[in-house]
DNA sequence: TTGTACGCGTTATCAA
DNA sequence: TTGATAACGCGTACAA
């Protein structure tokens, strides 16, 4: 019914024997301003959907959009490893901060494309500049980096935590991240810490357990435990948790490298009839809206999503105005949020601004 | 410094004095099999940067991409104050269900719009085509599906979470959700059963906040308390709760149209010193991911999103590929998953079935 | 109803 | 080494 390939307005044409601007006509409904017979229209119209016409939207684009109206197109790419709400969180930016008088002259759209970690190479457009004039990139992994370091995106574009040579980039400060988290099990008394990730890793996630393993190493001399997950979820964090236990683990204090496996963690914990922060200090990561609200309240490190993505945004925009011109490297703070789980030791209420 | 028009390499061409060709050239580095000279190559690509030029990405894809390889531009256009993480969801499905055997041979790009919930008119290219191909809407309001039963969009659209007349759509039973709900907490004994719920609200918000209302007074005698947070968030459930129990509000049974709510409650709940279930039986909506780890476990209703979403997509494609032409309505169903947080009074571990 | 110019960028050819 | 010119991709608008 359907053929494969793309129809042209002229091969309608072609087949039905009546003029290129009667088919242009009825499709956008000017068939009555255009007084074409309603057999014309009707035959058409058929014959549209039969072949499975559908308008070339650049062609549109081109004749409906006047150069000054033209909006420019803003890539979000992203593979499908990266944490889902990734996409949603920069593209909400990207259309917030593009509403602010500094930045609402730039008319833009916003297209997504997701690749395989590694396989960055194969989107389409990317080298060549026919798919957009901007990009944000997210989630890349070695393979791609290297790939894109020997070629050239000559588009403005903004990497999403992660640095890349000759490119700008926003990120944060992952490795002190795990380090200030052994210091603060640490000085909850903790001296057999665990830290607990998943086995799927990002450039951040490895440098915030290589600063974790530095410092638990120095203040409790011997090498932290290290529980790998299969995933982020607190199914995940839960399973994991619940292995390490059931197999006769020693824990108390853990670091954890998402709010959730830690939430995951602490049924867990709470099967075992251990307690939170007495048994054991508990602390994860970004701050997540359910961590103030569970039981104990979690300790954490800020959400440091939203402020990245917001600089990668006005990074790109100003990349786009040309406001700045050189690749630049970004890197957004991240801070200790203490409550109840790590509140043991020599942590208190008045050291909750480390 | 940056123009805000934009720019086309015709005016660039007369600007430098520099004919069109060679400036292609060398935006396309193709400048050294032309044999351009090092000084014409520094001053167009200066120029270029200077004057802000960005190249028309329509003309150049039309020129780049055959009839044959030219993909089909599919939108996503919800509204800003959708809950955040269906942007990620529907893309991530596109993605995924567009890689199946079945519709690989659709090639597209994505691309997302954002409006404000009843401003949807307002976006560019909704009425004329020229912007997608086909379309997935969801998080409109009635001033927006009153615009919509008064417009044609004349690209296959499915809608998600609502039922405009005319077009295809993919929505859960949300009235019998709320209807269960009071059933639910009813058989768990409470008398004085309690709806929290957002005050920004959907077709499927409202629908079961409908249904609730109908069951809850039919069983109890009376109409169920309404507590109306100011957004979906744990913070607001836990402020709403707070506010209610501190001017001595009476409640025995919960139901709250997320989970986030609900577990923002508990807090609050616990605070005042009351226990789940015995004091009060609490029930969620959306299963999400941190509902079984929470303290109790809480009862909900299964995520609807996911199978949402995933429909949804179906249904465009199959449109797209002129599968289907008729509209189409696709209903997905919710199940009640029973946890801790209303095992008390009738509900028993058997009866978790539902 | 139809013919044709047009929107913008790319590319090839030939000339300068 | 560069320019002028034209064809091309697809759909639309306007005059005829």
């Amino acid at each position: 019914m359907t053929k494969n390939k793309q129809v042209t307005i002229r091969q309608l044409s072609k087949e039905l024997g009546v003029s290129i601007s009667t088919i242009s006509s009825v499709l956008n409904n000017r068939h009555e301003e255009r007084r074409i017979s309603p057999d014309t229209v009707k035959r058409v119209k058929e014959a549209a959907r039969e072949i499975g016409y559908l308008p070339n939207i650049s062609a549109r684009m081109l004749r409906s959009y006047s150069s000054s109206k033209y909006p420019i197109t803003i890539a979000v790419l992203t593979s499908f490893q990266a944490p889902l709400p990734l996409i949603s969180s920069v593209i909400t930016t990207l259309q917030k901060v593009g509403n602010e008088d500094e930045y609402k002259d730039i008319n833009f759209n916003v297209t997504v494309d997701m690749f395989e970690a590694g396989e960055l190479k194969k989107l389409p457009g990317l080298l060549d500049g026919t798919r957009f004039n901007a990009a944000l990139i997210a989630n890349t992994i070695p393979t791609d980096d290297e790939f894109l370091s020997e070629n050239v995106i000559s588009s403005p574009v903004v990497f999403i935590g992660r640095d890349i040579p000759h490119y700008s980039s926003v990120k944060t400060v992952a490795h002190m991240t795990g380090r200030q988290a052994a210091d603060i099990l640490y000085s909850s008394g903790s001296k057999d810490p665990v830290i607990l990730y998943s086995k799927i890793l990002t450039q951040t996630t490895i440098a915030r357990i290589e600063g974790f393993r530095e410092d638990a190493e120095r203040l409790s001399g011997n090498k932290p435990i290290e529980l790998v997950a299969e995933g982020f979820t607190e199914k995940h964090g839960y399973e994991a948790m619940k292995n390490f236990l059931d197999s006769g683990g020693k824990i108390d204090g853990l670091y954890t490298i998402t709010d959730s496996l830690a939430v995951g963690s602490y049924l867990a914990v709470k099967k075992k009839g251990l307690k939170i922060p007495e048994d054991i200090t508990v602390i994860g990561t970004g701050d997540s809206s359910v961590s103030p609200y569970i039981d104990p309240p979690l300790s954490t490190f800020t959400r440091s999503q939203h402020n990245l993505h917001e600089e990668a945004v006005r990074l790109l925009f100003k990349q786009i105005k040309g406001t700045i011109t050189m690749p630049t490297q970004v890197v957004v703070p991240v801070m200790p949020v203490l409550r109840e789980s790590t509140r043991r030791g020599s942590i208190t209420n008045f050291e909750m601004g480390i």
